[in-house]
RNA sequence: GGGCGAGUGGUGAAAUCGGCAAACACAGCGGACUUAAAAUCCGCCGCCGCAAGGCUUGAGGGUUCGAGUCCCUCCUCGCCCA
């Protein structure tokens, strides 16, 4: 069988090298030792500076898999970094333990969901343990705890009080798999599918409970005070979408109504000659004319039955209904015809536009289709006077506008607005894309809402000595797609704490994401009884110094925080902003995926590469390979165990920081995994047997050595402080490779040496938590070294004494010469031009121009 | 259609502030050790060229003494929005 190169995405035989310092023996040990020193216990201690490192918790989906190690090796090598450099470390951990799959296991399996969920969770335990993250375990939080989501329900209340929670009526997104309905920022992309189970979401009209987001938009737009990548500012900045504007009426020709429009172009008002409201809109039954009614109500029938994305597709064509009442412009008092149209929402603005065709791309559609008329009132820069091919967008000089002719369109916004507020037309009003957060959840597996429906009282809050709320254990779950909580007798009656007489329960739970807005307070004191968190360990611990996780949670889970947080302070319970101040994303691990021709997946573990070609080996027919985001049912998942059994945790995350840039991601490819355990095994042989010469080792030896460990703590100490995970492993293997070379030498044998090998060990303390500590004990240092003071770095020391300067001429390099790291730049220039193969480019003549970057080069234009 | 990001050796990548492109690895090639192989250790390893030398960071242009890095146009891919 011709295999010629190892297949990726599979954990191959990795060459079978023995590693040196016995991982399973010496990891096993030292998770022991670790434990029974309590070593990652952390408590508050006012005299050591504090630094609270939170990365986003994981779903116990059941198995920690290469995403998670991933996500978290990185960010604990870095929380240890912290702590060696003298802070009091909080690294905590948790499970957001609500929600669907739970509840679908329990229906396909007859599993509860809490049984199953409690057991993942202990299996996720384990395995966060044995990659050696230094998690204190006293303080986890699991979300589906009574104990924790009481705090869900006491915020509901507290939310509900201040106003900021809500029921309506409303047409929401529906996912007609996970049978529940959606938030606005869970419905995905164009396809607008469900951002779990990708099914097309459907529109279903409901009473729903909302917290009202948009109370807060405004403030959410303020990222001042954010140290975030820019592009999750931006996908905040545009989800929230401000714009600025004006609402004015308008009247229906010859009845009492109106209606009100947005328009963010002001400008354009007398380009108007249609208005268009949504087929939903309420004034539609009561204006329509009799002939025209036959029409209007299929055609409002019709659009009831598209999806949005339908509805607002840009390669669509626009269709609309006339429906035979007029409206008149306010500011010229002419009559245009109402229309209703399906690309007009109800769901945003007021759900009625006026249609300005020679400014606006669907507008213009619109009228080439129905023959309506297009006059410019705002002329492009060069135009001749014929009729427009496509809408014009941009600015220009005022037309056909009464008394603004002849302004700048920019200058004709503002008087256009102000004019209309200063005659009661309208005002200017600033619109938001950002939608009201439902959370009501039609499942079983989450919080219950803490609400009562009482036949005299109406909607009654659950008092707050009453809390919480517990779900029931004791029900039944049949794949209806009805929460079994609407069945549950037991569960729903009660009586209302007001009157006494008999009452409902609310058979919703919450989003899981409201769990997730505010989990990082309750890490400082799991237990408390009295509050969500401890106020005085929120003193010491708060703000969170840095978070990490995954940037597809941008528009979900750390709008929703910022959110929460805002409300929380003004509750008084924090004092500060933002919740998260600084955040770093790290990239997502995808996989190599094959599919069959017939389209169906292929088992990555049983692929088979013929040179590029993958195949599969029982028919020897091609696949077809995609790199797709790891998951269950592309069978495309990797998971560590192999590589951690054969060649233990400290390889597995080395190599995961080692792979590239930690933001960056990429497909998971196993090659390239021989390197690390070749370095750790290089560095298990120049710690523990050094092989010493006879005799002393010379000056220079020792110098260049120390050079090389204090350039190496600069290095790994700055690639620490800025994620830079990847470079950070290669410094290491730098030093590594010099030691190598002194090994065997005298230099060997020298303080020098045992110093850099002690640097080595610290430095390695990190990144290789187990293998640092077995060497700082054979080294005889006292345990632990994740307890000891980072190395630092003496800049003279790490400097060397001679450098070579590139030396160019034009811009290209001729030649390269060493000078003293003091010389003078006369001494510099001199020498580079003293250069035979400069003087040869020369050919005699006079330097123009001579340029010397210090310590980099001297070029010389000749 | 709009916004943002990316594109560097056979491969993963590095170059932190406009200053020697390719650090560190994987794969490959050669050598030492070995009866042999594996492992290990040492060396070579962008492209063209015997060499001298020339060329090279998706393509093209510009700014600059100097551009992977800044600016413009275009191509490809990814993400988000419409």
């Amino acid at each position: 069988m011709s295999v010629v190169s190892r297949p990726p995405g599979v954990e191959a035989e990795i060459g079978a090298q023995r590693d040196r310092s016995r991982p399973q023996e010496i990891e096993a040990k030292w998770h022991r030792r670790w434990e029974k020193a309590d070593l990652n216990r952390v408590t508050e201690d006012p005299a050591q500076p504090k630094y609270y490192a939170l990365t986003m918790y994981p779903y116990p989906s059941g198995d920690v898999h290469i995403g998670h190690w991933y996500a978290y090796a990185p960010p604990d090598a870095r929380a240890r970094f912290m702590r060696m450099r003298g802070y009091n470390v909080l690294f905590p951990m948790g499970f957001d333990a609500f929600g669907l799959p739970a509840e679908n296991a329990a229906i396909r399996r007859g599993i509860h969901p809490a049984k199953w969920t409690y057991e993942n969770i202990r299996t996720m335990e384990r395995q966060l343990r044995s990659m050696g993250a230094m998690i204190d375990w006293s303080r986890e939080i699991i979300t589906a705890d009574p104990e924790y989501y009481r705090w869900n329900q006491w915020f509901f209340l507290k939310f509900y009080e201040r106003g900021l929670a809500y029921r309506t009526y409303a047409a929401v997104d529906w996912c007609p798999r996970c049978n529940t309905t959606l938030a606005r920022e869970q419905v995905i992309g164009e396809g607008r599918v469900c951002e779990r189970c990708e099914t097309s979401v459907i529109k279903r009209e409901l009473n729903q409970w909302f917290l009202k987001i948009t109370d807060y938009a405004e403030e959410l737009l303020d990222f001042s005070e954010l140290d975030w990548p820019e592009k999750i500012i931006t996908l905040q900045r545009n989800w929230i979408g401000r714009s600025e504007g004006v609402e004015f009426e308008w009247q229906v020709a010859g009845t009492e109504h109106s209606f009100r429009v947005f328009t963010t172009r002001p400008d354009t008002v007398y380009g108007a000659t249609f208005c268009v409201l949504a087929p939903e809109h309420p004034l539609v039954s009561q204006i329509t004319t009799p002939d025209r009614r036959e029409e209007v109500e299929r055609y409002v029938y019709q659009a009831s039955r598209e999806t949005e994305i339908e509805r607002l597709s840009a390669e669509r064509e626009r269709t609309g209904v006339f429906i035979g009442a007029y409206a008149i412009n306010p500011m010229n008092q002419e009559k245009a015809p109402i229309y209703i149209a399906d690309y007009v929402l109800m769901t945003y603005g007021t759900g009625a536009i006026m249609a300005v065709p020679a400014h606006d791309e669907r507008d213009f559609d619109f009228a080439r289709r129905y023959g309506l008329p297009i006059p410019v009132v705002i002329v492009p820069p060069d135009w001749d006077g014929v009729p427009l091919t496509a809408a014009y967008t941009g600015e220009g000089i005022m037309a056909n506008s009464g008394p603004f002719d002849g302004m700048p369109s920019r200058a004709a916004w503002d008087a256009i607005a102000d004019e209309m507020a200063a005659r009661g037309i309208g005002q200017r009003t600033v619109n938001y894309r950002l939608r009201d957060w439902l959370i009501s959840r039609q499942r079983y597996w989450g919080t219950p809402i803490p609400i009562l429906y009482c036949e005299k009282c109406g909607i009654v809050l659950v008092p707050e000595d009453q809390l919480p709320v517990t779900l029931p254990e004791d029900v039944e779950f049949i794949p209806t797609g009805e929460s079994p909580l609407k069945f549950h007798e037991r569960f729903r009656k009660t009586t209302c704490p007001q009157c006494g007489g008999p009452a409902e329960r609310e058979t919703d739970t919450m989003d899981t994401f409201v769990d997730s807005s505010w989990y990082q307070y309750r890490y400082l004191s799991p237990h408390y009884a009295q509050g969500p968190f401890d106020p005085e360990k929120g003193a010491y611990w708060l703000p969170v110094d840095i978070y990490t996780g995954g940037a597809e949670h941008a528009v979900m889970h750390l709008l929703y925080a910022r959110f929460f947080h805002k409300v929380m302070r003004d509750m008084g319970l924090v004092s500060f902003n933002e919740p998260y101040p600084r955040l770093f994303n790290q990239g997502t691990i995808t996989a190599f995926t094959f599919r069959k021709p017939s389209g169906e997946w292929f088992p990555a573990s049983e692929v088979e590469w013929r040179g590029d070609t993958a195949v599969d080996p029982r028919t020897g027919q091609p696949l077809h390979v995609t790199v797709e985001k790891m998951s269950k049912s592309k069978l495309n998942v990797t998971d560590p165990d192999n590589l951690v059994e054969r060649h233990g945790a400290d390889a597995v995350r080395l190599f995961l920081m080692f792979i590239g840039p930690w933001d960056q991601g990429g497909p998971w490819d196993a090659r390239g995994f021989e390197g690390v355990v070749r370095f750790l095994n290089r560095v298990w042989t120049v710690v523990t047997d050094p092989q010493p010469a006879s005799g002393s080792p010379s000056e220079t030896e020792e110098r260049e050595l120390r050079r090389a460990v204090h350039r190496t703590i600069k290095k790994v100490t700055g690639d620490l402080e800025r994620f830079a995970f990847n470079t950070m492993v290669a410094a290491l293997m730098e030093f590594v490779n010099a030691l190598m070379k002194a090994r065997g030498t005298a230099l060997a044998g020298s303080g020098t040496y045992r110093e850099a090998t002690r640097a080595l060990t610290l430095m390695l303390a990190p990144g290789a938590p187990h293998l640092a500590e077995e060497l700082w004990e054979r080294l005889g240092q006292p345990f632990s070294v994740h307890q000891q003071a980072w190395p630092t770095w003496d800049e003279a020391l790490a400097a060397p004494a001679e450098i070579e300067i590139a030396v160019q001429v034009n811009g290209k390099v001729r030649d390269r010469i060493t000078v003293a790291v003091d010389a003078p730049e006369a001494e510099v220039t001199a020498a580079a031009l003293a250069s035979e193969r400069v003087q040869a480019q020369l050919q005699g003549r006079p330097p123009r121009k001579v340029i010397y970057v210090p310590g980099r080069l001297v070029n010389i234009v000749g």
